[in-house]
DNA sequence: CTGTTAGCGCGTTCAG
DNA sequence: CTGAACGCGCTAACAG
């Protein structure tokens, strides 16, 4: 009766081996069979004995199921891979949180990978989430690698956030960016701007900027008397951000001003170069940014606001029907973004008579 | 030839189930222990045609080996778990980064779980991590359930970020906090601030913030000519803290009065009351936090910088080398704070003579 | 140098 | 209702 090895009481220096699944048949002393069922929830064919046996013996040895060979044998590991291209991106820290919530909630677990906009670690992490088979990938990268990756081949379910990726048709959750982008510059135009730049990283081909772009542009050509242009700048390079935005300034003296960030980051610098420029808003120049993030209060700065937790949230919601055997046509689930005003924009109206 | 299922070119309907080893073997018509053996780095164990044959038929097949089973057979699974308190604190991503980087470069993965606070959801985030066999793990909780989790019992390497707990002795990588404490309030006191305020959240028994309380008190308590004290705030609750702020403000009036808050999440939110008071710094109140955040610049606010993305990164170095066996005592790694100041502290000096 | 055999921990037929 | 036997994909003994 004591020749119980691996037990918790056990105070010897060995890291002493998990319990499995056979040493609580053993010790309840009925079949492996008997005590999967029980896991696998199958009450109903077990004896009223033989279940309270199997329950206070998985109890005393504190057992668990070893999810690893449990996957291995059913296919469902209960593993779900993101991929992401920026953590440092506060947007995807945001997103991150809803679908890690989400995860939790229906029993999954989030195996994380950070590519860093970098396509060979992408590649890797593809390759690591593929070796690890999760069940489902939640993707928010430009995902050049995707399209060529067996993981699609595999048909196993993927679900875009934020970005689009070309070549392949997935189900795509996020921010319905051309509306935000209507919203955005019609709102600046409401205030009296009449000269915009869209500012942004000069990240080639990512889909939700393009269409953001798409929408203020579309604006900005049903507004004649303004003028506008989209502007690439690169985020590391401070001196050059500076030049950039005089140079548009200049190019634009005499008319009322305002730059509208393309995401939080790129808000954030032009917030710090205005400062660096000692240029007030919205005085001297208007400014609004994508993202609501926790200092844009303290900045009073305007934003369009995303409902993050719910993107990422609602990608795992996708996901979780997808695996259900959902077999629908890939679906788009696009959010409103949501204008929140606030110094940087608003104080300087100009009324504009007879558009 | 061409009876081979699951090849990649198949255009099937069905999900064409992933290539094994067993199918290397066959296709390239060696045993699967020659292929094992390959996939191991015993290259100098096989003749130089049979490499060439897997060489090849792994390359044309795309066959990635299946974690899962390895880490069955091996009990190397390269997954390291870790657990933290709150995604939302801004702290906690940046240690993220750093651990995420380090994991990848090693060629492990990373498991995420987010407990929010939450007893329960860790003791379920502590039993997932388990039941997927991590090779270790990586605490940033309080971790009341760490103790009596079963896995310190086998023997699993555990690194702990930013807090100790209670009651077990593990490796702790994080912020010098006392010197980090004592950095800070002696700025501020020779800025000419002589009544400070610690803030922080309520939550008992933090080990960080318990020992930056100390690093402020011992440095007060040198100063008999000052006024300090710690005060708990609710962040969610932004009535009470004004009234609070108040209060302090009213007890110590005709004194220069600083605010320490103990983190970022608390800098921004007495920043944000700051301005709901209409309250300037560093004229009327002094403000001082803890962590350096992207925003800090923009609002001029003087912090204590912590190396994050090293924090991460050395939990993992540390956790590399436990999993290599080694066997020392726990260790401890405290990375210095670093001042930076800005607008928020400075430019009101008072000139202190005679100590 | 190579292939055969036996499990890792578990779920699942298939007989009893 | 129960248990014995097989196999998931892989590695590690052990033979040849």
């Amino acid at each position: 009766m004591d020749s119980v090895r691996g037990s918790k009481k056990t105070v010897s220096g060995e890291p002493a081996r998990p319990v499995t699944i056979a040493q609580v048949a053993r010790e309840a002393g009925v079949s492996k069979t008997s005590v999967s069922r029980f896991l696998g929830g199958e009450l109903d064919a077990l004896s009223e004995n033989i279940r309270q046996q199997i329950t206070s013996t998985i109890a005393r040895l504190g057992y668990q199921p070893n999810q690893m060979a449990r996957g291995l044998k059913r296919g469902r590991t209960r593993l779900i891979g993101m991929v992401v291209a920026d953590m440092l991106n506060p947007y995807t820290v945001a997103v991150l949180q809803g679908v890690e919530a989400a995860c939790q909630q229906h029993g999954y677990t989030l195996i994380l990978c950070n590519t860093g906009n970098d396509e060979l670690r992408e590649r890797q992490s593809l390759a690591a989430l593929r070796s690890y088979s999760v069940e489902g990938l939640i993707v928010n990268t430009q995902g050049r690698n995707i399209e060529s990756s067996d993981l699609q081949q595999a048909g196993m379910p993927i679900v875009l956030v934020d970005r689009r990726i070309e070549g392949v048709d997935f189900d795509l959750v996020g921010l319905d960016n051309v509306q935000a982008g209507r919203l955005a510059t019609a709102h600046l135009i409401g205030q009296g701007f009449d000269a915009i730049a869209f500012v942004a990283p000069p990240l080639t081909g990512v889909s939700s900027r393009l269409m953001r772009a798409d929408g203020f542009q579309s604006v900005m050509a049903e507004h004649p008397g303004c003028v506008g242009e989209v502007l690439a700048v690169d985020l590391d390079d401070r001196p050059s951000i500076d030049a950039q935005v005089r140079l548009c300034l200049a190019r634009w003296r005499g008319r009322r001003v305002a730059l509208l960030a393309s995401n939080g980051m790129v808000a954030l610098e032009l917030a710090l170069m205005l400062q660096r420029l000692a240029l007030r808003m919205p005085q001297d120049v208007g400014l609004l940014g994508f993202d609501e993030l926790p200092w844009s209060p303290l900045a009073g700065l305007s934003t369009i606001e995303q409902q993050t937790y719910e993107i990422g949230f609602s990608a795992m919601t996708c996901m979780l029907s997808r695996l259900q055997g959902d077999k629908c046509p890939p679906r788009e689930v696009l959010l409103p973004g949501k204008l929140i005003v606030r110094n940087s924009t608003q104080g300087s109206e100009v009324r504009k008579d007879g558009d």
